[in-house]
DNA sequence: ACAACTCGTTCACATCGTCGTTACGGGTCG
DNA sequence: CGACCCGTAACGACGATGTGAACGAGTTGT
């Protein structure tokens, strides 16, 4: 824990995610995963709290650096674009979990097993 | 202005129960329940006064902020939904008791062992 | 310069979650 | 046993969130 106010130098760690804020890059589990500007912004703003919950203004504040106008949804375009890049690079893991009514929060958390998928036949 | 208003900055704990009012989060044995609005708010003012029993009108007046009319439902069926979140996170826990004609009361209790669950066969 | 592509933004519609309510039945107490 | 208290499921309405797609600006490759 040596200093605080950068947060340059770091590794971002959630479960088996990885991310370089410094050198624009995110990993799952090893993989570079292919994010744009906004995304991987989104996603280490959510990784720098994680597993707390981060209301929309905050997010949008944090991510395109003014403030957020009532009714904007980008943020949740970008969750979801998010969700549908993480569950494709790690399926079985679910990181972004609405909040109702109070926004969205970040943690690795196993996807409940629906244990039909695989008929070994 | 330091005076009542801080119920801020607190953690409310009662058994593996942790409740983060300021961050509209409550934790079970360090994993995040998915609580509404209401369900949280009366967990916390329940827990703010654990293991004290509280009638209904203290509750809704607490958790509604108006008067509670009579015949009103509603913190009945909260506590309800609540002890089903709770039991799913915590199975072999009690935390909502009954105390009929008067109101409920939180507290953390284990459960009595129904020990015919394991067959062992 | 042009075409092909990526990205960010915005919209419209679909779906889901929450809330307050009600009804019914079982539980509890006198 | 009878009256009241409580547990519980279900409903409709409303608002919040999920989702796909269109558009234009900027970028890259040729």
């Amino acid at each position: 824990m040596a200093l605080a106010a950068h947060h340059s130098r770091d590794v971002l760690e959630v479960g088996p995610l990885q991310i370089f804020p410094d050198e624009h890059l995110a990993r799952a589990g090893g993989r570079a995963l292919m994010l744009s500007i906004r995304e991987l912004r989104l996603l280490t703003e959510l990784a720098r709290r994680a597993d707390r919950i981060m209301a929309r203004e905050e997010l949008f504040l944090l991510v395109w650096g003014r403030e957020m106008k009532a009714g904007d949804r980008s943020v949740d375009v970008y969750v979801r674009k998010l969700r549908v890049k993480l569950e494709a690079a790690l399926p079985g893991w679910s990181f972004i979990h609405t909040h109702f009514g109070f926004g969205y929060r970040l943690a690795a958390e196993p996807l409940p097993q629906s244990n039909k998928q695989f008929t070994t036949g």
